[in-house]
DNA sequence: GCTCATGTTCCCCT
DNA sequence: CAGGGGAACATGAG
């Protein structure tokens, strides 16, 4: 699931249910906790209240007074939200006790999880991170784009060089864009990127308002899935090789 | 049984 | 040093 605009999604899930209150207490499993322990991570959390949330890139930073929790979801994790249900699910890795409910971070395949970290130093968990993908103007995009060497694929997916994109959103885009994923970022001219940086908040924006990438019909996220994969701009049938190490879709006609 | 999965990191090559 | 390829991580789904 995660990507930008599903962390967005769960940032605003934290917002409505978190944002404000006061933790009753945390239960959570050691494992996940990539560098505290349940002891440590209840002693900073309880009682204390968070403030608002926010997100980058792919992470989700939860500020509370002097401590801040941090949330990356890997590949399979979600932020719910479950009122009146009490019955723990098996992939509920941490849950977040308030007066009115639970927050549930859960998270099958254990990829990514929480961090806590003093308020003033979360930047030694995001380690070096690039700036968000949703707020990232076209001219420094550019510029960010510009010294870099190979295909334009793995640049995207670098969180060193924009943070927020993956696999879905990074074919959408160069689909929307019509830019092959394997195109090397030399050989691309100015309006190439400058069109690829506008399709790309066009993807990022449309998908963050639903939390997810949409499988719509007119996109390429809505044909991946399929048993005979087509272009739904040209109906050529899509390619489908790896690139950056991902499984990567596009059509050879229009891209 | 086998392959693949919306992420990140680490190791080895070129 | 920068990129690319592959493996590892943990676990379910098709």
């Amino acid at each position: 699931m995660p990507e930008l605009p599903d962390v967005e999604g769960f940032r605003r899930t934290f917002q409505r249910r978190a944002a404000g209150k006061q933790v009753r207490g945390a239960s959570c499993d050691a494992e996940i906790l990539r560098n505290s322990s349940p002891q440590a991570l209840g002693r900073a959390m309880r009682n204390s209240t968070f403030e608002a949330p926010e997100r980058w890139g792919k992470w989700l930073i939860c500020p509370a007074g002097a401590n801040t929790m941090l949330m990356h979801f890997g590949m399979t994790g979600e932020l719910i939200w479950l009122g009146d249900e009490t019955e723990r699910h098996p992939d509920d890795r941490m849950v977040l006790h308030f007066s009115d409910g639970d927050l549930r971070y859960r998270n099958m395949r254990k990829l990514g999880g929480v961090w806590l970290a003093r308020t003033d130093a979360i930047e030694e968990v995001l380690g070096p991170l690039g700036p968000d993908a949703l707020e990232l103007r076209e001219n420094a995009f550019i510029g960010r784009l510009k010294d870099r060497k190979g295909s334009i694929k793995s640049a995207l997916m670098d969180q060193k060089v924009l943070a927020g994109l993956g696999n879905l959103t990074v074919d959408e885009s160069l689909w929307h864009a019509r830019v092959s994923p394997r195109a090397s970022i030399k050989s691309l001219a100015r309006t190439d990127i400058s069109r690829l940086y506008r399709k790309m908040n066009k993807v990022l924006r449309d998908s963050a308002k639903e939390g997810l990438v949409p499988a719509k019909r007119t996109w390429l996220t809505g044909a991946r899935s399929q048993r005979d994969p087509r272009c739904p701009r040209c109906r050529a049938k899509l390619n489908r090789g790896t690139i950056a190490g991902r499984t990567t879709y596009w059509c050879p006609s229009c891209q």
